[in-house]
DNA sequence: TCTATTATGGATACTAACATCCACGATATA
DNA sequence: TATATCGTGGATGTTAGTATCCATAATAGA
């Protein structure tokens, strides 16, 4: 059963991309965050925790506190995120749940599969948190300029 | 939260490749099946009991009874089964989980989504039943031919 | 008709993912 | 020092997917 990430790791690239957004004044909180990211509140701060245990996230107690982006959101991409809260070697099941699928002893799909793993991941690695930030910004700014120009 | 298909889906294309080999007698029973796909008989069945009202399967009751199939093999496809278990319309999410994702106003990854899900209907439909039990039945009996050839 | 064999379908249990709540520690500010 | 604000982490609840069991219906063969 081949997943490309959870609920929780889609939360937290989301969380991401709107801490990475910055236009907030000071540090982002934990409610702001999940408000304007329109994930639930409860359960995405258990999220941030694993973040912040995992260096993507660095929280601040206490008024005034929040959350600040631990690392460069021009330089950390939506595979590093997946990777850190899914594990590596996410990706290496076979499709048809075969224990021994290969290159040696591939399953009818195998080569085709992992030419098209390698893509999604492709695709993951390409995109930063600070290309998310601005696409979901112009998503919720320009809705209407973004709909004229198609 | 993306997923190719379920566990279920899983075991009922495994399960039909089974069949589609045809290297048993008469029918094939569900223990048979189960036994040699691999897969958890009890909850298979219930898999099976669905493959037979999506016309995939006829049931036989009774002494020599089992299951047959009721396609041809070679002209039903993964993606045919993954239709029937998932339901049509399963990769029409967006991969941010943004409810108004689309063409026109697209998350940034969008459109490189699109493309990939594409990719991936187009190697699930490539493949036939007949193909998945060529395939399943060469792993068993040749494993170390295969592996000398590698 | 009796019996053994097969699928059926309903009930139930298990598990992991998803979600919520609250007492607590940390800290800035008055 | 007192208080309000913030994240932490432990407990718990909810749900969907996965898994198992058993009484029942159908049917072939003795």
């Amino acid at each position: 059963m081949f997943c490309l990430y959870s609920k929780g790791c889609e939360y937290a690239i989301r969380a991401l991309a709107e801490i990475s957004d910055g236009k907030a004044a000071g540090n982002a909180r934990a409610a702001d965050i999940c408000r304007k990211a329109g994930i639930p509140e409860a359960y995405a701060r258990k999220t941030f925790q694993a973040l912040v245990q995992s260096g993507f996230l660095k929280a601040v107690s206490g008024p005034g506190g929040g959350y600040v982006l631990a690392r460069d959101p021009k330089s950390t991409t939506v595979m590093d995120v997946v990777e850190a809260v899914e594990g590596k070697g996410n990706y290496s099941q076979c499709l048809m749940g075969l224990a021994a699928c290969n290159d040696r002893n591939p399953c009818s799909l195998h080569f085709t599969w992992v030419k098209l793993k390698g893509q999604m991941t492709d695709a993951l690695r390409s995109q930063t948190l600070w290309d998310l930030s601005r696409s979901m910004n112009r998503k919720q700014g320009n809705a209407k300029k973004t709909t004229r120009s198609a």
